[in-house]
DNA sequence: TCATCGCGTAACCATTTGGTTACCTCATAC
DNA sequence: GTATGAGGTAACCAAATGGTTACGCGATGA
């Protein structure tokens, strides 16, 4: 319980498609578990067990209002993967000297 | 077998810290297997396990010379995830109005 | 007060993952 | 040819993952 998250939390997350989905959802706006069910065709509670990941891994937060959660977007993980990101950005910019075209090719 | 790499698989094999480090290590040069497993306490199956997983990811090639077989890294599914990271980036962009101050905070 | 609704958790199960040791295949060296 | 060295694969195992159904519990509406 409580554990830090990492990287390696954040990157597992995001590994699962359902979890991918329930994000890009939850960027169109904050949402209460059961809409958010509603878009799978899994049970509530292993919709339940896919937010409980995201939210040990800080990619979403819950705010109680009554007796429904709301689950909203948290920038946090995905910036620090960002900057992880970075690192390598910069090797292919310098080692393939082609990054742009790359980037914008599609 | 052959199957086409997916976002899914890049993250997957991200998610492990072993794999993340052999990426941070062929950044550095391209090495043998051999080479590579010295920097781990691991036996040289387990990394070559390791090294399967990041081939089926597109995230290294081997080049065969002799009897070696030398890994190094290849961009395209980082670039394809920094694709993906893009639209969250412009997201917090628009809703935080302060991406830029996060990232350059450390 | 009582039925109900929203949602998390428990218990369970099949599959996947990450490690091990043993073995096999090639390419090189003698 | 034969020994050796590089490195992948097989067989096996424990632990983690992703789903299910059953249940519990606090908030709400009658």
């Amino acid at each position: 319980m409580g554990r830090r998250s990492s990287t390696a939390d954040t990157f597992a997350a995001l590994a699962d498609p359902t979890r991918r989905a329930l994000l890009d959802r939850l960027r169109a706006g904050s949402a209460p578990v059961n809409d958010l069910a509603e878009g799978f065709r899994m049970s509530r509670p292993a919709v339940s067990k896919h937010l409980r990941v995201l939210r040990e891994a800080r990619l979403v937060a819950e705010q109680r209002t009554g007796r429904q959660r709301v689950y909203q977007i948290t920038p946090g993980p995905m910036l620090e993967m960002l900057r992880w990101l970075e690192g390598y950005r910069q090797f292919w910019q310098l080692n393939l000297g082609s990054l742009k075209a790359h980037l914008e090719k599609k």
